[in-house]
DNA sequence: CGATAGGGTTTCGTTATGAAACCGAATTGA
DNA sequence: TCAATTCGGTTTCATAACGAAACCCTATCG
Protein backbone atom coordinates (compact mmCIF):
# COMPACT_ATOMS: atom_id res chain seq x y z
CA UNK A 1 0.00 0.00 0.00
CA UNK A 2 1.29 3.82 -0.15
CA UNK A 3 3.01 5.27 1.99
CA UNK A 4 1.59 6.54 5.34
CA UNK A 5 1.20 10.04 5.05
CA UNK A 6 -0.18 12.71 7.97
CA UNK A 7 -1.66 15.81 6.25
CA UNK A 8 -4.42 15.57 8.82
CA UNK A 9 -2.69 14.17 11.35
CA UNK A 10 -3.46 15.62 15.33
CA UNK A 11 -0.09 16.05 16.45
CA UNK A 12 2.06 18.90 14.69
CA UNK A 13 5.09 16.87 14.94
CA UNK A 14 3.58 14.20 12.38
CA UNK A 15 2.09 17.42 10.23
CA UNK A 16 5.29 18.89 10.14
CA UNK A 17 7.28 15.48 9.16
CA UNK A 18 4.67 15.06 6.21
CA UNK A 19 5.86 18.21 4.73
CA UNK A 20 10.11 18.07 5.48
CA UNK A 21 10.32 14.23 7.20
CA UNK A 22 11.88 12.66 3.93
CA UNK A 23 15.38 12.30 3.10
CA UNK A 24 16.26 15.03 1.16
CA UNK A 25 13.77 17.84 1.69
CA UNK A 26 15.80 19.13 4.90
CA UNK A 27 18.68 18.92 2.91
CA UNK A 28 17.55 20.86 0.28
CA UNK A 29 16.43 23.48 2.62
CA UNK A 30 19.83 23.57 4.71
CA UNK A 31 21.17 24.04 0.96
CA UNK A 32 18.92 26.76 0.47
CA UNK A 33 19.99 28.33 3.52
CA UNK A 34 23.35 27.93 2.44
CA UNK A 35 22.92 30.26 -0.51
CA UNK A 36 21.78 27.37 -3.19
CA UNK A 37 18.86 28.69 -5.79
CA UNK A 38 19.55 26.56 -8.78
CA UNK A 39 18.18 23.02 -9.70
CA UNK A 40 22.11 22.10 -11.17
CA UNK A 41 23.53 22.85 -7.88
CA UNK A 42 21.22 21.74 -5.83
CA UNK A 43 21.82 18.22 -8.11
CA UNK A 44 25.92 18.62 -7.94
CA UNK A 45 25.64 19.77 -4.18
CA UNK A 46 23.25 17.05 -2.90
CA UNK A 47 24.13 14.18 -5.16
CA UNK A 48 20.54 13.61 -5.34
CA UNK A 49 19.03 11.94 -8.52
CA UNK A 50 17.50 14.73 -11.16
CA UNK A 51 13.60 13.08 -10.89
CA UNK A 52 13.43 12.83 -7.11
CA UNK A 53 15.40 15.96 -6.76
CA UNK A 54 12.38 17.70 -9.04
CA UNK A 55 9.91 15.65 -6.95
CA UNK A 56 11.06 17.63 -3.60
CA UNK A 57 11.56 20.69 -5.17
CA UNK A 58 8.24 20.55 -6.20
CA UNK A 59 6.88 19.36 -3.34
CA UNK A 60 8.61 22.38 -1.21
CA UNK A 61 7.17 24.66 -3.66
CA UNK A 62 3.32 22.93 -2.95
CA UNK A 63 3.94 23.29 0.62
CA UNK A 64 5.34 27.02 0.43
CA UNK A 65 8.66 25.99 1.74
CA UNK A 66 10.16 27.54 -1.18
CA UNK A 67 9.14 29.83 -4.14
CA UNK A 68 10.03 29.45 -7.87
CA UNK A 69 11.14 31.89 -8.96
CA UNK A 70 11.47 32.79 -12.84
CA UNK A 71 15.00 34.44 -13.63
CA UNK A 72 15.85 33.87 -17.26
CA UNK A 73 15.06 36.49 -20.14
CA UNK A 74 12.55 34.65 -21.39
CA UNK A 75 11.26 33.27 -18.38
CA UNK A 76 13.24 29.67 -18.99
CA UNK A 77 15.92 29.62 -16.04
CA UNK A 78 14.38 29.25 -12.20
CA UNK A 79 15.35 29.85 -8.69
CA UNK A 80 14.18 28.13 -6.01
CA UNK A 81 14.12 30.57 -2.85
CA UNK A 82 13.21 30.03 0.74
CA UNK A 83 9.85 31.32 1.85
CA UNK A 84 9.33 32.59 5.67
CA UNK A 85 7.80 29.18 6.26
CA UNK A 86 10.85 27.75 4.71
CA UNK A 87 13.43 30.21 6.44
CA UNK A 88 11.32 29.31 10.17
CA UNK A 89 12.67 25.75 9.93
CA UNK A 90 15.99 27.29 10.81
CA UNK A 91 15.92 26.48 14.46
CA UNK A 92 14.99 22.79 13.14
CA UNK A 93 18.02 22.90 11.30
CA UNK A 94 20.52 24.02 13.92
CA UNK A 95 18.68 21.64 16.40
CA UNK A 96 20.03 18.71 14.11
CA UNK A 97 23.12 19.96 13.04
CA UNK A 98 23.88 20.23 17.06
CA UNK A 99 22.69 16.88 17.82
CA UNK A 100 24.63 15.29 14.56
CA UNK A 101 27.58 16.92 15.73
CA UNK A 102 26.95 15.61 19.23
CA UNK A 103 26.22 12.18 18.65
CA UNK A 104 27.48 11.34 15.44
CA UNK A 105 30.37 9.27 15.04
CA UNK A 106 33.62 11.15 14.06
CA UNK A 107 34.36 12.62 10.96
CA UNK A 108 37.22 14.00 9.08
CA UNK A 109 36.25 17.26 9.46
CA UNK A 110 35.72 19.55 12.48
CA UNK A 111 31.90 20.54 13.21
CA UNK A 112 31.04 23.66 11.26
CA UNK A 113 32.19 26.98 13.80
CA UNK A 114 28.85 29.31 13.37
CA UNK A 115 29.04 32.80 14.56
CA UNK A 116 27.37 35.68 15.14
CA UNK A 117 27.78 37.64 12.20
CA UNK A 118 27.62 40.76 14.68
CA UNK A 119 30.03 39.70 17.27
CA UNK A 120 31.81 36.92 16.20
CA UNK A 121 30.74 34.73 18.91
CA UNK A 122 29.81 31.03 18.57
CA UNK A 123 26.14 30.30 18.21
CA UNK A 124 23.99 29.51 21.81
CA UNK A 125 23.30 26.25 22.02
CA UNK A 126 19.59 25.06 20.71
CA UNK A 127 17.86 24.42 24.28
CA UNK A 128 14.55 24.10 25.47
CA UNK A 129 13.96 26.57 28.15
CA UNK A 130 11.32 27.96 30.09
CA UNK A 131 10.34 31.44 30.50
CA UNK A 132 13.07 32.66 32.88
CA UNK A 133 15.58 30.93 30.14
CA UNK A 134 16.33 28.24 32.53
CA UNK A 135 16.94 24.66 30.48
CA UNK A 136 14.03 22.05 30.75
CA UNK A 137 14.59 18.56 30.44
CA UNK A 138 11.84 16.57 29.05
CA UNK A 139 10.87 15.67 32.38
CA UNK A 140 10.48 19.35 33.39
CA UNK A 141 7.75 19.83 30.69
CA UNK A 142 4.14 18.71 31.35
CA UNK A 143 0.79 19.34 29.36
CA UNK A 144 -1.23 22.55 31.01
CA UNK A 145 -4.60 21.13 31.16
CA UNK A 146 -4.04 17.48 32.38
CA UNK A 147 -1.03 17.85 35.44
CA UNK A 148 -1.04 14.28 36.40
CA UNK A 149 0.21 13.46 32.09
CA UNK A 150 4.03 13.30 32.48
CA UNK A 151 5.02 14.80 28.60
CA UNK A 152 8.40 13.56 29.10
CA UNK A 153 9.72 9.92 30.70
CA UNK A 154 12.94 8.03 29.90
CA UNK B 1 19.64 1.26 -6.46
CA UNK B 2 19.80 1.36 -2.88
CA UNK B 3 18.41 4.56 -1.40
CA UNK B 4 21.02 6.87 -0.67
CA UNK B 5 22.40 7.04 3.30
CA UNK B 6 24.71 9.68 4.76
CA UNK B 7 26.28 7.56 6.98
CA UNK B 8 29.87 9.40 6.19
CA UNK B 9 28.59 12.44 4.98
CA UNK B 10 30.79 15.55 5.86
CA UNK B 11 27.56 17.14 7.05
CA UNK B 12 26.46 16.75 10.85
CA UNK B 13 22.76 17.46 9.57
CA UNK B 14 22.68 14.86 6.75
CA UNK B 15 24.39 12.22 9.48
CA UNK B 16 21.61 13.01 11.62
CA UNK B 17 19.37 12.43 9.02
CA UNK B 18 20.42 9.65 8.43
CA UNK B 19 19.48 8.11 11.73
CA UNK B 20 16.31 9.25 12.80
CA UNK B 21 15.38 11.19 9.06
CA UNK B 22 12.64 8.88 7.73
CA UNK B 23 9.07 9.06 8.07
CA UNK B 24 8.81 7.46 11.49
CA UNK B 25 11.82 7.25 13.59
CA UNK B 26 11.58 10.67 15.14
CA UNK B 27 7.84 9.63 15.80
CA UNK B 28 8.83 6.83 17.58
CA UNK B 29 10.97 9.07 19.48
CA UNK B 30 8.53 11.63 20.19
CA UNK B 31 6.04 8.35 21.53
CA UNK B 32 9.11 7.63 23.79
CA UNK B 33 9.63 11.49 25.09
CA UNK B 34 5.35 10.64 26.03
CA UNK B 35 6.33 7.71 28.03
CA UNK B 36 5.61 4.75 25.69
CA UNK B 37 7.80 1.77 26.07
CA UNK B 38 6.33 -0.99 24.66
CA UNK B 39 6.34 -2.48 21.36
CA UNK B 40 2.59 -2.75 21.37
CA UNK B 41 2.09 0.32 22.46
CA UNK B 42 3.83 2.28 19.91
CA UNK B 43 2.15 -0.15 17.13
CA UNK B 44 -0.82 1.23 18.37
CA UNK B 45 -0.85 4.89 18.97
CA UNK B 46 1.29 5.34 15.50
CA UNK B 47 -0.55 3.36 13.53
CA UNK B 48 2.58 1.74 11.95
CA UNK B 49 2.74 -1.55 10.45
CA UNK B 50 4.67 -4.47 12.76
CA UNK B 51 7.31 -5.11 10.08
CA UNK B 52 7.97 -1.85 9.83
CA UNK B 53 8.03 -0.84 13.33
CA UNK B 54 10.07 -3.78 14.31
CA UNK B 55 12.88 -2.16 11.91
CA UNK B 56 12.72 1.21 13.06
CA UNK B 57 13.05 0.34 16.70
CA UNK B 58 16.27 -2.06 16.14
CA UNK B 59 17.80 0.58 13.54
CA UNK B 60 17.16 3.38 16.63
CA UNK B 61 18.47 0.67 19.19
CA UNK B 62 21.55 -0.06 16.83
CA UNK B 63 22.39 3.53 16.57
CA UNK B 64 22.06 4.20 20.31
CA UNK B 65 18.89 6.54 20.57
CA UNK B 66 16.70 3.45 22.19
CA UNK B 67 17.75 0.32 24.45
CA UNK B 68 16.48 -2.40 24.76
CA UNK B 69 15.54 -3.76 28.04
CA UNK B 70 14.42 -6.93 28.99
CA UNK B 71 11.39 -6.80 31.15
CA UNK B 72 9.98 -10.33 31.46
CA UNK B 73 10.30 -12.59 34.29
CA UNK B 74 11.80 -14.58 31.88
CA UNK B 75 13.47 -12.08 29.59
CA UNK B 76 10.34 -12.46 27.38
CA UNK B 77 9.12 -9.04 27.65
CA UNK B 78 11.03 -6.15 26.78
CA UNK B 79 10.59 -2.26 26.85
CA UNK B 80 12.85 0.43 24.43
CA UNK B 81 13.57 3.51 26.50
CA UNK B 82 15.04 6.23 25.15
CA UNK B 83 18.85 6.94 25.82
CA UNK B 84 20.95 10.37 26.52
CA UNK B 85 21.39 10.31 23.06
CA UNK B 86 17.14 9.95 22.71
CA UNK B 87 16.76 12.33 25.16
CA UNK B 88 18.95 14.75 23.58
CA UNK B 89 17.14 14.77 20.68
CA UNK B 90 14.48 17.16 22.71
CA UNK B 91 15.62 20.12 21.00
CA UNK B 92 15.00 18.28 17.62
CA UNK B 93 11.37 17.37 18.11
CA UNK B 94 10.12 20.98 19.90
CA UNK B 95 11.73 22.97 16.87
CA UNK B 96 9.63 20.26 15.35
CA UNK B 97 6.11 20.35 16.52
CA UNK B 98 6.90 24.57 16.87
CA UNK B 99 6.98 24.73 13.37
CA UNK B 100 4.40 22.52 12.70
CA UNK B 101 2.02 24.03 15.01
CA UNK B 102 3.41 27.85 13.07
CA UNK B 103 3.19 26.86 9.54
CA UNK B 104 0.57 23.39 8.99
CA UNK B 105 -3.08 24.04 8.52
CA UNK B 106 -5.49 24.17 10.76
CA UNK B 107 -6.22 21.26 12.52
CA UNK B 108 -9.13 20.51 15.39
CA UNK B 109 -7.48 20.63 18.19
CA UNK B 110 -5.22 23.15 19.80
CA UNK B 111 -1.35 23.08 19.63
CA UNK B 112 -0.57 21.32 22.90
CA UNK B 113 0.50 23.47 25.92
CA UNK B 114 3.36 22.80 26.86
CA UNK B 115 4.46 23.83 30.37
CA UNK B 116 7.17 24.26 32.86
CA UNK B 117 5.95 21.42 35.63
CA UNK B 118 7.77 23.59 38.38
CA UNK B 119 6.04 27.20 37.15
CA UNK B 120 3.85 25.95 35.24
CA UNK B 121 4.28 28.81 32.61
CA UNK B 122 4.81 28.25 28.83
CA UNK B 123 7.93 26.63 27.49
CA UNK B 124 9.72 29.47 25.67
CA UNK B 125 9.89 29.50 21.77
CA UNK B 126 12.48 27.44 20.14
CA UNK B 127 14.86 30.25 18.85
CA UNK B 128 18.39 30.20 17.47
CA UNK B 129 20.25 33.09 19.70
CA UNK B 130 23.59 34.60 20.00
CA UNK B 131 26.25 34.51 23.76
CA UNK B 132 23.78 36.90 25.11
CA UNK B 133 19.96 35.32 24.31
CA UNK B 134 19.46 38.27 21.16
CA UNK B 135 17.85 36.23 18.50
CA UNK B 136 19.37 35.51 15.26
CA UNK B 137 18.63 34.96 11.64
CA UNK B 138 20.24 32.92 9.02
CA UNK B 139 21.67 35.73 7.54
CA UNK B 140 23.08 36.77 10.79
CA UNK B 141 25.31 33.45 11.17
CA UNK B 142 28.44 33.01 9.52
CA UNK B 143 31.35 30.48 9.76
CA UNK B 144 34.38 31.53 11.67
CA UNK B 145 36.99 30.53 8.92
CA UNK B 146 35.77 32.32 6.29
CA UNK B 147 33.81 35.58 6.83
CA UNK B 148 32.84 36.15 3.28
CA UNK B 149 30.88 33.31 3.39
CA UNK B 150 27.37 33.63 4.71
CA UNK B 151 25.40 30.67 5.67
CA UNK B 152 22.73 31.77 5.34
CA UNK B 153 20.73 33.64 2.21
CA UNK B 154 17.05 33.55 0.92
C1' DC C 1 -5.97 -25.74 30.24
C1' DG C 2 -7.70 -22.62 26.90
C1' DA C 3 -7.58 -17.84 25.60
C1' DT C 4 -5.20 -13.85 25.01
C1' DA C 5 -1.15 -10.65 24.87
C1' DG C 6 3.61 -9.62 23.66
C1' DG C 7 7.02 -9.41 20.20
C1' DG C 8 8.18 -10.63 16.27
C1' DT C 9 8.87 -12.84 11.08
C1' DT C 10 7.04 -14.08 6.43
C1' DT C 11 4.65 -13.27 2.26
C1' DC C 12 3.11 -10.48 -1.21
C1' DG C 13 1.49 -6.56 -3.78
C1' DT C 14 2.25 -1.47 -4.19
C1' DT C 15 5.12 2.59 -4.00
C1' DA C 16 9.51 5.14 -3.83
C1' DT C 17 14.20 5.63 -5.17
C1' DG C 18 18.25 6.00 -8.19
C1' DA C 19 20.93 5.80 -12.49
C1' DA C 20 21.01 6.81 -16.88
C1' DA C 21 19.15 8.16 -21.17
C1' DC C 22 16.61 11.47 -23.48
C1' DC C 23 14.72 16.21 -24.63
C1' DG C 24 13.66 21.06 -25.94
C1' DA C 25 14.67 25.74 -25.05
C1' DA C 26 18.21 29.10 -23.91
C1' DT C 27 22.69 30.52 -23.56
C1' DT C 28 27.72 30.55 -24.41
C1' DG C 29 31.70 30.76 -27.10
C1' DA C 30 34.74 30.34 -31.01
C1' DT D 1 26.60 32.22 -36.78
C1' DC D 2 26.53 27.73 -35.59
C1' DA D 3 27.97 24.13 -32.66
C1' DA D 4 28.45 22.98 -27.90
C1' DT D 5 26.94 23.36 -23.49
C1' DT D 6 23.71 24.59 -19.71
C1' DC D 7 19.31 24.48 -17.54
C1' DG D 8 15.39 22.17 -16.02
C1' DG D 9 13.07 18.58 -16.62
C1' DT D 10 10.70 13.73 -18.10
C1' DT D 11 10.98 8.73 -19.20
C1' DT D 12 12.45 4.09 -18.49
C1' DC D 13 13.68 0.44 -15.80
C1' DA D 14 15.69 -2.23 -12.02
C1' DT D 15 15.98 -2.36 -7.10
C1' DA D 16 14.62 -1.21 -2.42
C1' DA D 17 11.24 0.20 1.01
C1' DC D 18 6.48 0.17 2.71
C1' DG D 19 2.03 -1.65 4.36
C1' DA D 20 -1.46 -5.17 5.36
C1' DA D 21 -2.36 -9.39 6.73
C1' DA D 22 -1.24 -13.89 8.07
C1' DC D 23 1.50 -16.67 10.78
C1' DC D 24 4.39 -18.14 14.99
C1' DC D 25 6.27 -19.00 19.48
C1' DT D 26 6.53 -17.81 24.22
C1' DA D 27 4.29 -15.86 28.36
C1' DT D 28 0.71 -14.75 31.12
C1' DC D 29 -4.27 -14.62 32.70
C1' DG D 30 -8.61 -16.54 34.08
Amino acid sequence: MARKRFDNANCSVARALNEVGDWWSLLVVLHAMYGTRRFVDFQRELGIARNILCDRLARLVEHGVLKKVDVGEHGSRHEYRLTDKGRDLFPVVMALRQWGDRWTPAQEHAPLDLRDRATGRPVRPMVVQDADGRDLSIRDVMLKDDESHTVGLD
